[in-house]
DNA sequence: TAGATTGTTAATCGATTAACAATC
DNA sequence: TAGATTGTTAATCGATTAACAATC
């Protein structure tokens, strides 16, 4: 049955770019058919999840045949939005900016950074990837005119939660937010979070 | 009560970092004390949820009064075991390694990263923070000499299962992998993954 | 056909929350 | 005392899994 009217969880959500990435893998290797076993012998997940989470969006394999990885991917970059490229707006310049300006994982799935903005004079003007450093006083004006909805904060935390409050206002709907803080922000705008140091601390429990 | 004997579950543990960072912020703002209420509302978590999870391992706060940030702080950091400082092994010197290696919020958590490894001789002698970057070749040799158990994998994508497995071999117990793939180790082995793609896709659903 | 695998149901398991006695 | 907040219980809510009919 095609998507029925319960909302669809988040976790549900967050679980079908990990299916995404498998796919991609696996269709490189040359690789046309898959099973939600074998999907999930190399996530450790189980197929019984693997199976309920695709159903919410439709049927997408045969039985006794598996899944399509092509028609999958397809279908899983169709309900995800990265059948098309995100434009991305990048604050911050530091070590980590310039590692992901220059990581091409982001445009290969959907997200081009095409701004980038630091407030230090000595960075602005400066070429990373494809962008030359703006000064963060354009973000504002930047964000608005050109329409970015998602941003990737890469600057310390004392000044993170500033410039999230300029993108929300400029119009950005999707924070992708590397500070080692929570970001306070309006119901409507989605904020992701990585901080290296909460996965070690989690580790570090069981050692 | 003190820690009844069921299992603690993983999603709990997950949250303590969480919890650790929000005291260690409000402590630098110069305040002693806060409430399961307080760090809620700032972390968008229910104070039940707060209090529960921390149940779990102690009475650590005052009826009436609340929690005393200082002691809430010490006592989560020893839960953590991060009373104490991880030597860290870093495989890759590229971008990432780099802002990795000059990040210190690492060693201000808990974790120092003493070693670095790389397979482009260009990179090899390089100092990157406090280390010389040494051959990759060396790994699992410096890996048991120095016993390192915490390792962060910042190498591309098609690397990063054969480092794995070389670093479970030495000896490492806790891994964060920036590649871009599910790694394949024991169970005794912890992994956390960071792929900023995976976040930014969760998010592109939404808008 | 025989074997394999899907999509779905129902049961189980785990996580979250509301509520409140205890008490600072 | 009066007000506030903890730690804990019981109820609710959500997520996962086992099982299987359908069918390729």
């Amino acid at each position: 049955m095609v998507g029925n009217s319960l909302k669809i969880h988040d976790i549900v959500i967050g679980r079908l770019p990990i299916y995404l990435r498998a796919l991609t893998f696996l269709s490189a290797e040359g690789q046309e058919i898959t099973s939600s076993h074998e999907l999930g012998q190399k996530l450790g997940i189980s197929s019984a999840q693997i199976r309920k989470d695709l159903s919410h969006f439709g049927e997408f394999g045969k039985q006794g045949t598996g899944y399509n990885i092509e028609y999958l991917s397809q279908q899983l970059q169709r309900i995800l939005q990265v059948d098309r490229e995100w434009e991305t707006a990048l604050i911050g310049a530091g070590d980590l900016g310039r590692a992901l300006a220059h990581y091409g994982g982001l445009r290969e799935r959907g997200f081009r950074i095409t701004a980038i903005f630091d407030n230090n004079p000595a960075k602005q003007g400066q070429k990373l990837g494809d962008c030359v450093v703006k000064d963060s006083a354009r973000m504002a004006e930047v964000i608005k005119e050109y329409g970015y909805r998602v941003a990737i904060i890469a600057v310390p935390a004392a000044a993170a939660q500033q410039v999230a409050d300029i993108c929300v206002e400029a119009g950005v709907k999707a924070i992708l937010n590397y500070a080692p803080i929570t970001l306070s922000v309006p119901a409507d705008v989605h904020v992701q979070y990585i901080d290296p140091v909460l996965h070690l601390q989690r580790m570090s429990y069981y050692l």
